[in-house]
RNA sequence: GACCGCUUAGCUCAGUCGGUAGAGCAACUGACUUUUAAUCAGUAGGUCGAGGGUUCGAAUCCCUCAGCGGUCACCA
């Protein structure tokens, strides 16, 4: 009897013991020394998993059949040394069934090159098994695509939350959940396209980026085109550029689905992208958007479900029409006992609603306290498909009066499960009112509401060439999606979802010496025409811990009077002597950009600074020690100190923008 | 932003009172050859998130930091 040395056995597997990768690199090594391409081209695949499933489901078991097929797919299992192989494609899985008696010795040798998470063709004759299982027995093997990273456990999949959402090229192959969802994200997608089309409305698209914040009430990302030197935001609504488009005339019904970006905070139910219709109709009124958005939401439930009364949460929901429907402020009765309508005056409401519990800030007026009421104490309890109607019209700036009630609008939303799904309104068009509204955003504004609305000129001139009466609606299409998937977050609804970069894991850049800064070209005051100013910049990052802004100022100021003057050379800084509109000359200004970011503690400008080092680029800092009375405190009081201790208060830079990015491209702005 | 929780092998997770670091899957070497999370025998794989502290001794207790998650607040 012979015994493996174990020692032999250590050195056999050396290079791959217990490592999947280095395992999977050394199969796809051998493949290659066979004579085998692991990336083949094309494949010529002729069936797919489910319609063999349902072409032979009346095959009896421990049956042959000659009938010849190939199969491509991700291999998912393999049994018994690589004789059973379950093969996954997009339409499902098929199992495959390796055995000598149908397969050559060089067929047959291919299994061992094999790897769960491989790709292979296949082809064969079907069978089922004797225990019932249809396979394909196998005649020959193709490597389609050689798989170097390993699968997550088979049984488990993947938990970790943040890594499904960051390899969801992993999260799909592995959790069949997340491709259905997914895909019925698509065809809910497809399907509202399809009905706004039938219904004689036509698809536009407008812009992203925008110079004027309206259509919605939301704080913006702010992002620089280099071309015009000028700002924009992204978009956080398509509404009044979709009715300029019905001014136009283009087509009397428009819509859009598209993203819209919010610069706020994420969620299980907020993404800062996410994607919304939006349609304007001409001729219509807010109760036509109301039978519009209970047909289009009816027939999509029914066209995903086969059925309009479906499971979300737990709770059985019936989308069939008609929808309830009932007033902002009787609502807010039913559920408080208060009735706003009767409530004069801001003061007395605020009063009110305070007394209810429900917390409203002083600046707040009349339609702001009752939407605090109806967020808090009503909202959450509309699980049936509910219209709300006639809101407040200190909180609808867009939304013509009601024709009735003077304090209101003809507007509606549309909740489901506690969420608002849709918003529309029966659209102002009075040029001048328009204004007034608008004016008292600005307002608003200027009282510190990052979120109201700006002065859109040049739409109040396209509502003074005219448009029609008009009703508009917008509709979330990801929580429309979470609705229909019964999905809890967000998240599982979009195929890349918003996540923190990762920085830990970014490739260093080489360090790139000082003298890299190019050499001034003249001492003349023309010299900043040549320069272009996106190229480098002074960047501050203040420690956000600290709270004295005095103290902020102070050390901002002695920061960067000690990078112009000791770190940086003044061709490098590229002063100049600027002329302002009154021709009075200031001299030694640097044309560059200065930017003022806030680090979440010293510890993280600490490693900012240790990136600057490593980098070469010129910086200056600022520490706690630095604050002390004397320039001898300071010193005695830093050499006391190792370096981590030192506590920094700023940090100030300065370089070439696409490096200090790469340091500093995570820290939002100082305010 | 505030509070709570988590971080241990490639993946999923145990780890008791502070006393030599564990399992399943994946990998590797074999056996077996009509399996269904195949089975059996064996091998290898760890800076216990990072740093500091307490202790004779720390995955375990304390502090700081980082990453992630959850809840709350604003927004759809």
């Amino acid at each position: 009897m012979t015994q493996t040395h174990p020692k032999n056995q250590t050195q056999n597997s050396n290079s791959t013991a217990g490592d999947p990768r280095a395992a999977k690199e050394a199969k796809l090594k051998a493949l290659i020394d066979s004579g085998l391409d692991p990336y083949p081209h094309v494949y010529d695949r002729t069936d797919m998993a489910d319609a063999l499933q349902d072409t032979y489901k009346d095959l009896a078991d421990d049956t042959e059949t000659k009938d010849t097929v190939s199969v491509a797919g991700r291999v998912m299992a393999m049994r018994n040394s690589g004789m059973f192989i379950d093969v996954m494609d997009t339409s499902g899985r098929i199992q495959v069934f390796c055995h000598k008696q149908s397969m050559s010795e060089d067929e047959l040798a291919k299994l061992k090159f094999l790897d769960l998470g491989d790709i292979i063709g296949v082809k064969g004759t079907m069978r089922r098994t004797p225990r019932g299982e249809l396979s394909v027995r196998a005649t020959e093997l193709h490597m389609l695509t050689k798989s170097l990273q390993p699968l997550p456990d088979k049984h488990h999949g993947l938990t970790d939350v943040e890594q499904r959402y960051r390899q969801r090229y992993v999260d799909l192959i592995v959790n069949e959940e997340s491709r259905e969802t997914l895909r019925t994200r698509s065809k809910i997608v497809s399907f509202i396209r399809r009905y706004m089309e039938d219904a004689g409305a036509l698809e536009v698209e407008t812009p992203m980026l925008h110079e004027i914040l309206g259509g919605a009430s939301a704080k913006p990302f702010v992002t620089h085109y280099n071309a015009l030197d000028h700002d924009f935001y992204l978009r956080i609504a398509p509404e009044l550029k979709l009715k300029r488009l019905i001014v136009g005339g283009i087509a009397d019904s428009v819509f859009e689905i598209n993203r819209n970006f919010r610069n706020e905070g994420v969620s299980i139910k907020h993404n800062p992208e996410f994607t919304m219709i939006e349609g304007y109709h001409a001729f219509k009124d807010y109760n036509d958007m109301m039978d519009l958005i209970e047909d289009l939401v009816g027939q999509t439930v029914e066209h995903i479900h086969g059925s309009r009364v479906i499971t979300i949460d737990e709770q059985r929901v019936d989308f069939n029409s008609p929808w309830k429907r009932a007033s902002m402020c009787d609502l807010v009765q039913d559920k408080t006992g208060i009735d706003f309508m009767v409530i004069e005056t801001a003061e007395e409401a605020q009063k009110t609603a305070l007394k209810a519990g429900v917390h409203v800030e002083r600046t707040a007026n009349w339609g702001q306290v009752v939407e605090a009421c109806f967020d808090e104490k009503v909202e959450h309890t509309l699980i049936q498909p509910t219209h709300v109607i006639n809101h407040p019209f200190e909180i609808s700036p867009l939304a013509k009066g009601h024709r009735d009630i003077p304090r209101l609008v003809e507007r509606f939303e549309s909740f489901v499960n506690g969420w608002e799904i849709a918003n529309a309104f029966t659209e102002l068009n009075d040029p001048a009112i328009q204004r007034v509204r608008f004016e008292e955003q600005v307002s608003q504004r200027e009282a510190g509401d990052e979120e109201a609305q700006m002065l859109d000129e040049d739409y109040i001139t396209a509502l003074e060439v005219g448009l029609p009466p008009t009703a508009g609606w917008g509709m979330g299409i990801d929580r429309l999606v979470m609705l229909l998937t019964d999905s809890p977050n967000i998240r599982d609804v979009i195929c890349f979802p918003t996540l923190r970069p990762n920085f830990a894991k970014a490739e260093p850049s080489p360090s790139k010496p000082l003298s890299s800064v190019p050499e001034a070209k003249e001492e003349n005051n023309d010299r900043y025409l040549t320069v272009d100013d996106s190229e480098y910049r002074f960047v501050v990052v203040v420690n956000g811990k600290e709270t004295d802004t005095g103290r902020v100022m102070n050390a901002i100021g002695h920061s960067m009077v000690g990078l112009s003057g000791r770190e940086a050379k003044d061709q490098d800084l590229c002063l100049i002597n600027y002329e302002d509109i009154d021709g009075n000359i200031h001299p030694s200004v640097s044309h560059y950009p200065v930017i003022i970011l806030k680090a979440k503690n010293g510890n993280q400008i600490r490693k900012i600074r240790q990136q600057a080092l490593d980098k070469n680029l010129p910086f200056t800092d600022f520490t706690k020690d630095m604050q002390l009375g004397s320039s001898k405190e300071q010193v005695a009081s830093l050499k006391t100190k190792k370096d981590e201790e030192v506590e920094y208060v700023v940090l100030s830079l300065f370089g070439k923008t696409s490096n200090l990015k790469e340091l500093t491209g995570k820290l939002s702005l100082y305010k």
